[in-house]
DNA sequence: GTGGTTTCTCAGAACTCTCTAAGAACTCAT
DNA sequence: ATGAGTTCTTAGAGAGTTCTGAGAAACCAC
């Protein structure tokens, strides 16, 4: 169990040649997962979370744009570049306006794909990326966390990416699962999340992470 | 006086005629700001806070390029559509990788350029369930009750589980076998909601769930 | 290699939540 | 005012969940 320090991606895509040659053609910057039909596809988009996803607009048993749509009204905010055959202004507009952040129509140009991928993952931060944390912060690049009377703990990586994940929607609760998925791309031994939790209670304080009793874990308050 | 909803736009643009056009085009979903060079461009991006950027690649005094990495270089994370003459694929990904967000080559459709500038500054807001209990409020997923004061209430599953479902109706009296029917999918020990108003009473207030003797429950006024 | 750190596993302890049960307090029609 | 019915309150046992610490394994820098 291991960093792996690509962004995932789900790319939908049904044609049998296609699909495994744009993974392919990714997989140096992502980790992809390939999902052929817009039904297994959505169940995989919401069965975990993503960096960015790829989807086609003509999918069999579901169509791509509906896919986006689907997803949107679930409030999932993953970025969505869509890709397709059909070029015309329309169904650009179209796709857009389901919920695409980017459209994209065959035949694309390798690089220009990865650099737009690139563009809709990137974030920017100011300097360093420090992000809030109530009155605290964390510095991502240094791993130190900051209280407001200046007083600094270092973290470990893991434990500076838990907060991370945390922190990315302050407001949501993580599943044991979810968290699993996010910090160790696994599935299997939950137990670890405690642990870590456990360590980032002792070094920051006992609130900073507060229990969803049977659901999971949300970011508290320092 | 009325609040301006549309969203701030500036367009750093220094063809004369295509200008002053797009700037009409887009004013009717945008509050629109035209800079006619780099410099200036750079200096209006900087000066205020922008909902999002149409920036020339090919401009005067300085490049559109330039001046979105000037502008990520300094934290800046505002949406920046890119708009050029040129249009082969590494003009693409050099404007995507200086820092820009999207890349449309000209001559664009109008429909297109508003699809997508609706697509960067689109957000999604996740479906948090938040039922309003009068002055106080209940998200569902934290299970958290938050009173007009901010305080903050940590409800059990089945107390948000009853809480929620006096809420769906909050005219309605609820006989006890509907309560127990709703939360437990039981038909026997009519007692447990009894006890779980007593526990909501006391987490909330007193008159947070109104007794109607005789028949059942109402939800009442934290 | 060696020593130090970080990561991961595990199992018992501690805790939370749920639901029952039973007496006390209340309500209301007579 | 009385009593039958209804509601409130409290305590506690059982099931399940979470916490915690200790040790083993992996990793890394020297």
């Amino acid at each position: 169990m291991s960093f792996d320090q690509r962004l995932s991606l789900l790319l939908v895509e049904d044609d049998p040649a296609l699909g495994p040659l744009t993974a392919e053609l990714l997989s140096d910057d992502f980790r992809v997962e390939l999902a052929t039909d817009g039904q297994t596809g959505l169940r995989r988009a919401l069965s975990a979370t993503w960096d960015v996803l790829v989807v086609d607009r003509g999918l069999p048993l579901r169509d791509g744009a509906s896919l986006v749509a689907a997803l949107r009204a679930k409030g999932v905010a993953t970025p969505v570049l869509m890709l397709t055959a059909l070029g015309t202004t329309e169904d650009k507009i179209f796709g857009l306006d389901a919920g695409a952040n980017d459209y994209l129509t065959k035949p694309f140009d390798a690089g220009e794909l990865v650099a737009r991928l690139r563009a809709l993952t990137r974030t920017y931060r100011a300097a360093s990326m420090v992000l809030p944390l109530g009155e605290w912060e964390l510095d991502a690049a240094t791993r130190l966390v900051t209280s407001p009377y200046g007083d600094r703990i270092p973290l470990t990586e893991t434990e500076s990416a838990m907060l991370r994940t945390l922190a990315t929607e302050p407001q949501r609760v993580f599943t044991r699962a979810e968290l699993l998925q996010a910090l160790f791309h696994a599935e299997d031994t939950p137990g670890v999340i405690d642990t870590y939790v456990h360590y980032l209670r002792n070094k920051i304080s006992k609130t900073a992470v507060r229990t969803v009793h049977g659901v999971g874990y949300q970011l508290g308050e320092p």
